[in-house]
DNA sequence: GTGAAAGCGCTAACAT
DNA sequence: ATGTTAGCGCTTTCAC
């Protein structure tokens, strides 16, 4: 690969030039520009990044950790994302976490090590990542999810409110035995979404706590109808747990939502399309990845502002699964 | 941030000392070993990959590039590249083209420049993305698409012929007219699923052309159903524009598979939840990452080895939506 | 087994 | 307006 040297040497100039012309700045002579540019292409000349980067002791590039790149809930946050980034120079890589602290606190380190401008981060619920993240000077957003124990830039939805106005959505169909599947303790998204759920609740709340994965709402689903406290509606906090919840439904033979009610939370791109269709508590999800991005971007640029904490609205979406086709026999 | 000459200081040794402990070097005093790593400790010391890469002229980075973030299929495929890379000691880093040639010329770019050690690639169809990528002497392997007339380690599935098994499905189910709704001209699986589903017909092929996308698939199932030549059952060459097919089919109230016979290609996570559920052609998606990323590695090992194209088997999943009530009247 | 020193490719003072 | 030079943080010969 050619370096700067050899299309310096190729052009008769020296690397300073090159390194002015190729940054695009003015104060270079048209002639010299014409040189360098036609030796660059001569060459196939493409500057090592790398270099560059340790040269200013910086990058353009943001990690956007998602936690399960499975879910469509992150494909337009980081539409969102992306099209704040670009705009303003910087390049995303997204890591995927898979829901694993592992591999959170793999990326995590990995993105410290590449000097990172930025970290945009949906936390699996791993406190080490999130102290090794606070205890570095990288800006970090927290998105979706809140950081543990992190006092940092953060956007998420009104988790808590959405779970009441769901659960509420649910009683007022007519349903009485309402269970919660939620995640795992920790995730703030899951706990809150619990909160507001027992916060809805007249009675003892009946609560399965799983993973945020397919696997784990079927599984959590499965053991709710085998239990004594068998309930008639569930409300699932994550997209993914839903389909899962749907699945061993629809394995059971069990009607929805005569049988039983079921409200998730996060839309599915094919909500309406599966029968019963799905209701949902939808979130703002592009404009989600665009705040954060925003967020970033002020932060990089005062990066001792005090953190700003965002909470946009989430909205429930009625479809048939909770719509009881008669009242309680 | 320190670097290794501050904990060089910290711990009383020399700075390449400290280098050979981090990077696991045996022929160091045990004494020593642990004094480095007391430093590293208490100075919270993380080496700087930047400074490292160049050093090393190398990196041990990934760039995955693939052509829509919220296709499903990339998911198992992701995960599928991830777990190889990992045991082979890579990261990877994941950038999202959105079927857009000119993001796709970005990434590509920023994957050189980068000095990334390896590309696997799902080409949105940019023959300069794909020019630039051959020009360079990064190892590239090509994945689900082929590469715009590269000679490239590549892993597909058999397009063709799964495309006329396909077809010839909706033949044998008793449909007459058979329309196809396929991408854009110059990405491979386009054209090849294409080709399958007009070598399996006899009669008059009824084509539209589309990006992979969910509205292009509406936008096209909707041309279809206005058009003199009006099928009575449709091949969709992937899934996304079979979502868009399917609720285009449900806005207007159009019963499938009585009116309207569907097979789609891709698997989709929940295509047996819908109703009718999606009869579907099934790719080995975790399989293909596998695959992928085995010939990346082996390429990064033997640059000059004579490229290599995988073809995997894809499988017919009948499902109702291909399931035809009644003989034709 | 350990340290001194060079250099990966680039940019940014500084000098002219 | 252009060139010279130093140095970003690390690894790796090469001496000892």
């Amino acid at each position: 690969m050619p370096t700067i040297y050899d299309v310096a040497r190729e052009a008769g100039v020296s690397a300073a030039t090159v390194s002015r012309v190729l940054n695009g700045q003015r104060t270079v002579d048209p002639d010299m520009v014409a040189r360098v540019l036609t030796a660059v292409r001569e060459l196939n000349y493409r500057p090592n990044a790398v270099a560059r980067n340790l040269r200013r002791s910086r990058t353009t590039l943001w990690a956007v950790i998602i936690s399960d790149i499975g879910n469509p809930f992150f494909t337009d946050t980081v539409r969102g994302i992306e099209d704040v980034a670009q705009q303003a120079g910087y390049s995303i890589v997204l890591c995927n976490s898979d829901e694993n602290p592992a591999k959170e606190e793999t990326y995590v380190t990995a993105a410290l090590s590449e000097q990172m401008a930025g970290v945009i981060i949906s936390s699996s619920g791993s406190a080490k990542a999130a102290k090794t993240l606070l205890d570095s000077p990288v800006p970090v957003v927290a998105i979706d999810r809140v950081l543990p124990r992190g006092t940092v830039d953060t956007v998420v939805v009104d988790n808590e409110a959405a779970a009441r106005t769901a659960t509420r959505h649910l009683l007022e169909s007519g349903y009485e035995r309402i269970a919660c599947i939620t995640g795992p303790e920790g995730v703030s998204t899951a706990d809150l979404r619990l909160r507001g759920y027992v916060d809805a609740l007249a009675v003892e709340p009946v609560v399965a706590r799983t993973d945020f994965r397919e696997q784990g709402g079927y599984d959590a689903m499965a053991g709710l109808l085998a239990s004594p406290s068998r309930p008639d509606a569930v409300f699932v906090t994550n997209n993914l747990m839903t389909v899962g919840a749907l699945r061993c439904l629809a394995d059971r033979g069990i009607d929805v939502p005569g049988e039983m009610g079921l409200v998730g939370f996060d839309e599915i791109p094919w909500a309406d399309l599966v029968r019963p269709s799905l209701t949902t508590v939808a979130q703002p999800t592009y404009e989600l990845g665009r705040m954060a991005a925003r967020l970033l971007v002020d932060r990089i640029a005062a990066p001792s502002a005090k953190p700003a904490t965002v909470v946009l609205p989430a909205e429930l979406r009625p479809r048939q699964s909770s719509t009881r086709p008669s009242p309680a026999s």
